[in-house]
RNA sequence: GCACCUGUAGCUCAAUUGGACAGAGCUUCUGACUUCGGAUCAGAAGGUUGCAGGUUCGAGUCCUGCCAGGUGCGCCA
């Protein structure tokens, strides 16, 4: 149980007892971190809400439950403040003791309420005969941290890898390598060459009809189980997911499974008989489509008119799919924001057939360049694995000046974590839904707010325990109980102290960046403690403590970092 | 035309989902002891939160109207 609920659960009972004939459940009785330090450690806003309710001043109403109710255990002081604040100041010993308790949780006060709960993350979900570009990274790191933050809380995450493996553009691609592809080039580096050819291809279909009704036969010919285009179409898949599986390896990103939309074909016709058999849909200029005037919704076409299933149809049967081998409580999609109408549509007609799985769009703001959209056919695109090379170069250079001791291998290993690490923490960092602007400094910066920022830290950390076990071999820190006497050292407590919360909130709301922001703000503590007292020079005991508190930060930074996907370097 | 999203310091972004005087980084300026890693730390400067109203104890956050940008909307996925 963490501090948060713990004082919440108090809370609730505190007003229910001072005011039992109000009804309380219209008020959030919430305790928080405090946005301040100089108001304690966590506040609760409630009075303020319960002052019209009871019709009575909030400082009076908070007053009244300071006065009246015996404070937790762990409550040095309870406070009214401002309008109506209470806030509340945790005693140093029990703050200590909770402290204590940490080092020896595993979890460090993360609770496990996702036991016996399954989720499903799609995400990631590339095209297959298509490069990985800088579009593809968001899905794949923000769904990433969804996915791990969810393990940590006990969830059964299935995360599956859904690509998009059956498109109208496998025509094109058929009738572009019949007829364009080169067998060297394809041998090197197969994606850029199949690409190379799904453009040519594309072009010629642009000012050629003959040329681009073939491919539309081709693709007919496909659908029907054609067995020469189906071995090409197999080949198209098993040179992508070759190639997508270096960048997986790179990001340390795992599915579950990799089922791409072709997995649901068989279903897609039984699915959209069942939405005519339910009077769901309706016929309209050829096409079947589904009305959606009540839930103000544009209307979705689930069959084209040429008898053709689109994507609707799809993800209507994935859902079904989903739910009835997975019986999951949620699903979850991460995709950018030009879906959103998509899957409110059909998260729409799910609930009509009456699926009752709870549906999430977690969608992320678009990257662009600063000179405007980019787009495969601009030829403007930055790949991926070029994104990832140059971070890892840029961090090389750097490791190499700073520590030229390390070996050319070390100097490496530690480059790759860094320069991927800083990757991944620039989009993980903020807010997804704001809309992003790439530009390759902000991407890949190695200062301030950023991963290497924290893997600093860390390293610090660990050089600091190894110079501790040089100086005073044999001894434990743990035999030496932790003292919080200095003010850092208790802010650092309370950071150490929150991350159970922070965890679980980044979790629920689907939001990376919450962990992030926790975690710049323990490392920014931290260097400023680091700074400010002597470890391995105060007085023994005192030692001990700040070891133990190093030791704690390190715990924290590793499994915080941990579930953002990014490494932590003993040394960098 | 309709719908959704965005607009916060010179730049890039936060803001515990309605809470206390809007916070970081970058940039600029000042400082850090022959001490545990200076990829660091301490400090300074920088704001009418696009504009105008409204709701209430309290608004960057909610409502209305404008302005600017982005995205989507019957046969691509």
């Amino acid at each position: 149980m963490t501090v948060v609920n713990e004082l919440s659960t108090w809370m609730s009972a505190a007003f229910q007892q001072v005011y039992p004939a109000a009804d309380l459940s219209q008020v959030k009785l919430d305790v928080v971190p405090t946005a301040d330090e100089q108001f304690g450690d966590y506040q609760c806003n409630a009075a303020m809400g319960l002052a019209r309710l009871l019709k009575m001043k909030p400082r009076d109403i908070a007053q009244a439950v300071v006065d009246g109710v015996a404070k937790p255990d762990c409550v040095e002081r309870l406070e009214v403040a401002g309008a109506g604040f209470l806030n509340f100041y945790l005693k140093a010993e029990w703050l200590a003791q909770y402290v204590e308790g940490l080092q020896k949780d595993e979890r460090m006060g993360v609770s496990s309420p996702g036991v016996g709960r399954t989720v499903i993350m799609d995400y990631s979900s590339p095209n297959i005969a298509k490069p990985m570009h800088i579009g593809h990274i968001r899905s794949t790191v923000i769904g990433n941290a969804i996915d791990r933050l969810h393990r940590l809380l006990g969830y059964r995450v299935i995360a599956d890898n859904h690509f998009g493996d059956w498109g109208t553009q496998f025509g094109i691609m058929i009738m572009g390598y019949r007829n364009f592809v080169n067998a060297e080039a394809l041998k090197t580096s197969p994606i850029e060459e199949l690409e190379r050819v799904y453009r040519e291809s594309y072009e010629q279909s642009q000012k050629d009809e003959a040329w681009l009704n073939q491919a539309r036969t081709e693709l007919v010919k496909l659908q029907a189980g054609d067995p020469e285009n189906l071995a090409l179409w197999n080949k198209f898949i098993e040179l992508s997911k070759l190639e997508f599986d270096k960048i997986y390896g790179r990001l340390g990103v795992r599915f579950d499974l990799e089922r791409g939309e072709s997995f649901y074909n068989g279903r897609l016709a039984g699915v959209i008989q069942g939405l005519i058999d339910r009077t769901i849909a309706e016929e309209s200029e050829g096409a079947l489509v589904v009305r959606l005037e009540e839930e103000k919704l544009p209307l979705s076409i689930v069959r084209k008119s040429d008898g053709g299933f689109n994507y609707a149809a799809t993800d209507l049967a994935t859902v079904l799919s989903r739910v009835e081998e997975f019986n999951p409580e949620s699903i979850v999609y991460v995709t950018d924001e030009r879906q959103q109408l998509h899957f409110r549509q059909v998260f729409a007609i799910c609930r009509r057939m009456g699926v009752t799985v709870r549906l999430e769009h977690v969608w992320f703001g678009l990257m662009r360049l600063p000179e405007g959209t980019f787009s495969t056919r601009q030829g403007n695109v930055i790949k991926l694995e070029r994104l990832l090379d140059e971070a890892e170069a840029r961090a090389l250079a750097i490791v190499k000046e700073t520590s030229p001791e390390m070996s050319p291998e070390q100097q490496k290993e530690v480059a790759r974590a860094v320069g991927i690490g800083a990757i991944k923490y620039a989009d993980l960092s903020q807010n997804p839904q704001s809309m992003i602007t790439f530009t390759w400094e902000k991407a890949l910066a190695l200062d301030g707010n950023s991963a290497p920022y924290l893997q600093y830290a860390y390293a610090r950390i660990a050089s600091v325990q190894d110079k501790y076990r040089e100086r005073f071999p044999g001894k434990d820190p743990s035999a030496y109980p932790i003292r919080l006497t200095e003010p850092v050292e208790r802010k650092l407590a309370i950071r150490l102290v929150r991350f159970g919360d922070s965890v679980a909130q980044a979790a629920a709301a689907y939001r990376p960046n919450y962990l992030a922001d926790y975690l710049y703000d323990l490392a920014q503590v931290y260097s400023s403690f680091y700074q400010t007292v002597p470890f391995l020079k105060a007085e023994e005991g005192v030692r001990e403590s700040r070891v133990r508190l190093c030791a704690l930060v390190a715990k924290t930074l590793r499994m915080g970092l941990n579930l953002l996907g990014i490494e932590t370097p003993e040394r960098i």
